[in-house]
DNA sequence: TCAGCGAGTATGTGTTTTCC
DNA sequence: GGAAAACACATACTCGCTGA
């Protein structure tokens, strides 16, 4: 029997050649219009190009882009490209369809724009827009058009996108609260001058050699934020294998690693997914500063069992502010069997709580037998935990889910727990074990 | 020297939550 | 509703200790 098929092979060598044409072709056209190289958006948005470009090679695609442009991001669009401003919206529309080359690399920041934090772009587009500009892309009082704003962003420099990115980074992750460990006199001069890109490439290196992982450390970037300097590293972390049209190519997953100093690098905040590896790089970096051999380790500040009951108190009559209590995990309920319980609501569960005490006993009273309560905070959803401390009567560490909020309402948390109810909270992200040295 | 054990750590996977 | 991140839990692995 004849075999009609196109041999999967020789397909696959059809497609790529198609693939390849269609990437070189609005390549070369992005490149007219001064864009920058296929590295930036692959490597540093960590876009992948090969799947977003083949679908803007049909030009009718193009013109549909441009029919559901929001008035917004025309606005922003037309002023980018230097058309007329005074036109209806209709005209700006129309005129837009004739610069289609020129929008290739903005339909790329829409895609980039897709699951960016919005706090993150609001809050870098108001340090960096004019004003006037800023308030073009604004919807409502606290809502904004954030492709508008990505568009303009790009279109006054490019390479900023880079920092949205690093921000978008520092909103959704939580961060690991580490202090040094030893007292230790600070070096004169800046420790965010210490840290130079050679300098800070250099220490990785040397630590990437003693790992022996054959994994090699990238730095990416050191910015400056409310005095803080902020260290984003990448590296690889666990294989991970990707499926393309010519078969599987191995590789490992990214790891983001944030090192978020203080300006006199004595406190640290941790992000990453690994724990003793961003542990290691920050001791070193800070070994390098003091000139000596140095160690974060865990924070820890204690609160006394005694302060958590009249918060618990207060939450459970409803009567604590800005705090909603909606869930609370018992390790040891007072039912028969003692078995672990779960208490939740979308609402408070005040009154739900005090209708079960007074039937069955308490179960707030006992701290050490809570595994943990939510309280909903800016409508979202709080996780708080009780660790006790080894060697502190009555001592607990409060600890809470930090990614949950952004780093604004991270900050007034604190401060509302710490003002109002004697609180300091920790983050709930992985402490990162003091013993964990990499060899 | 080596098997057995337990503690600590790394990794994998499903669920929950938030964000867009 | 989908994507991403964090969380919770289970399992695998590593390492040090002990005793035969």
């Amino acid at each position: 029997m004849k075999d009609t098929k196109v041999p999967v092979c020789l397909y696959k060598i059809q497609s790529r050649e198609e693939e390849y044409g269609t990437m070189q072709t609005i390549l070369e056209r992005m490149e007219q219009v001064g864009a920058p190289p296929p590295e930036f958006w692959e490597n540093d948005l960590e876009m992948g190009l090969g799947q977003i470009i083949p679908l803007l090679k049909d030009p009718s695609t193009m013109e549909e882009w441009t029919n559901r442009l929001t008035g917004r991001q025309i606005n922003v669009l037309c002023e980018s490209l230097g058309i007329a401003c005074d036109e209806t919206l209709r005209n700006k529309r129309s005129a837009l369809k004739a610069h289609d080359g020129s929008l290739i690399p903005y339909r790329l920041v829409e895609h980039f724009a897709k699951f960016k934090s919005k706090t993150a772009t609001i809050e870098f587009a108001s340090e960096v827009l004019s004003r006037e500009l800023f308030e073009k892309c604004r919807i409502k009082d606290e809502e904004f058009d954030t492709t508008a704003l990505l568009f303009a962003i790009y279109s006054l420099d490019p390479d900023d996108l880079r920092l949205v990115y690093m921000l978008h980074k520092i909103q959704r992750s939580g961060f690991a609260r580490m202090a040094m460990k030893n007292s230790i006199r600070v070096p004169q001069g800046s420790f965010h001058e210490f840290l130079q890109p050679d300098r800070v490439k250099a220490i990785l290196k040397g630590f990437d050699q003693s790992c022996r992982d054959q994994r090699i450390s990238e730095f990416r970037e050191v910015i400056l934020v409310d005095g803080r300097s902020i260290v984003f590293i990448r590296r690889p972390e666990r294989p991970e294998l990707i499926i393309r049209t010519e078969g599987v190519v191995h590789g490992y997953r990214p790891e983001w690693i944030i090192l978020d100093f203080s300006a006199d690098a004595k406190r640290l905040n941790i992000s990453s997914d690994s724990a003793s590896v961003p542990l290691e790089i920050a001791n070193r970096l800070a070994s390098a500063w003091f000139g000596t051999e140095c160690e974060y380790e865990n924070e820890s500040l204690t609160t006394f069992a005694r302060q958590l009951d009249r918060f618990l108190d207060l939450i459970k009559e409803d009567q604590a502010d800005r705090l909603l209590f909606v869930e609370i995990i018992h390790n040891n309920s007072p039912l028969q069997g003692g078995g672990k319980m779960m208490l939740s609501n979308e609402g408070s569960i005040g009154e739900s709580v005090r209708h079960f005490e007074q039937v069955f006993g308490s179960i707030t009273s006992a701290i050490g037998d809570i595994r943990s309560i939510k309280v909903l905070y800016h409508e979202k959803r709080v996780s708080l935990i009780f660790e006790s401390m080894d060697g502190v009567a009555d001592g607990f560490v409060v600890r809470y889910s930090d990614s949950r909020l952004n780093v604004r309402e991270r900050r007034s948390f604190e401060e509302l727990m710490r003002k109002n109810h004697g609180i300091p909270v920790l983050s709930t992200e992985k402490r990162h074990k003091d013993s964990a040295r990499v060899h």
